[in-house]
DNA sequence: ATGACCGTCTCAGACGGA
């Protein structure tokens, strides 16, 4: 299986370039966050013209994340929102089963300051995701191995960050938050594939629009798929596609793309 | 290339993003 996480930074800006994403690469699922799409508005048509079907739960103007897949490929028990989430208005979990993996499209809230409102709202997001995969990992009947992928804004150590210095006050790289992504893998069973095929290399899939910050080098690694462990020696290929960063209106992201075999 | 972001909702500027 092909999948792939891409934060598109709203679907609608970034739909030629999505369209592009399934021609070249036709991943069997994309898991998308921020599409920033109302529900009439999400483009079933042009993703059923290149062969996709889409589940999505949206928040409107905001946030709002997907799960694409190749319509050969059933979307099978969708569930939207998170148990325990502090804001359930905005739409950031979606899961379905595709092709016999329980999949989970999912864009963690930013934080913004640590200390703020919204930075314990992160927190509580990332201790009720730490609690699903734990109740979908004991009660997957089939034994449906978890792909839990998206934008977790949180880079898990200091090798993915351009300048850990420079966020020495910030969010995205607290212990409060690196602890909650080691306990969402102890709690899922999971790893982070990135790391299963490259443990120690300084690659990012995210850097900020301004400044030129994608041509000096300066990201995050925070976009992420985590796999159940028994999926990880079936790994082939983890890579983050940094040309979808280039050229006409990019998203701030790249996408990462994982492949493992059946 | 010596300056410097993008998208949303709304229509000049706020808000969010990381």
């Amino acid at each position: 299986m092909q999948l792939v996480t891409w934060n598109v930074n709203s679907l609608k800006m970034r739909l030629p370039r999505v369209l592009e994403l399934l021609a070249e690469h036709a991943p069997d699922v994309v898991c998308l966050q921020e599409t920033k799409c109302e529900d009439a508005a999400f483009p079933a048509d042009e993703l059923a013209a290149a062969g996709y079907h889409a589940v999505h739960h949206s928040a409107g103007r905001w946030a709002g994340v997907a799960i694409v897949a190749r319509a050969e490929l059933a979307l099978e028990d969708p569930v939207s929102g998170l148990p325990g989430e502090l804001r359930d208005d905005e739409a950031r979990w979606i899961e379905a089963t595709v092709g016999g993996v329980r999949v989970i499209s999912t864009y963690v809230p930013n934080g913004r300051e640590v200390g703020s409102p919204t930075f314990v709202e992160k927190l509580a997001f990332l201790d009720a995701a730490a609690a699903r995969v734990s109740a979908l990992r004991s009660d997957g009947g089939g034994g449906a191995p978890l792909a839990v992928a998206g934008d977790f804004n949180v880079a898990p150590a200091d090798v993915d960050v351009y300048d850990p210095a420079a966020f020495a006050t910030s969010t995205h790289v607290t212990g409060e938050e690196r602890s909650r992504i080691d306990a969402l893998l102890q709690a899922g069973g999971l790893v982070d594939a990135y790391r299963v095929l490259d443990p120690d290399g300084a690659h990012f899939t995210w850097w900020d629009y301004r400044q030129g910050h994608f041509h000096r080098g300066l990201g995050l690694r925070i976009d992420l798929v985590l796999v159940s462990q028994r999926l990880a020696p079936a790994l082939e290929r983890v890579g983050i596609e940094r040309d979808y960063r280039k050229g006409t209106k990019p998203s701030d992201h790249a996408p990462l793309v994982a492949q493992w075999a059946d």
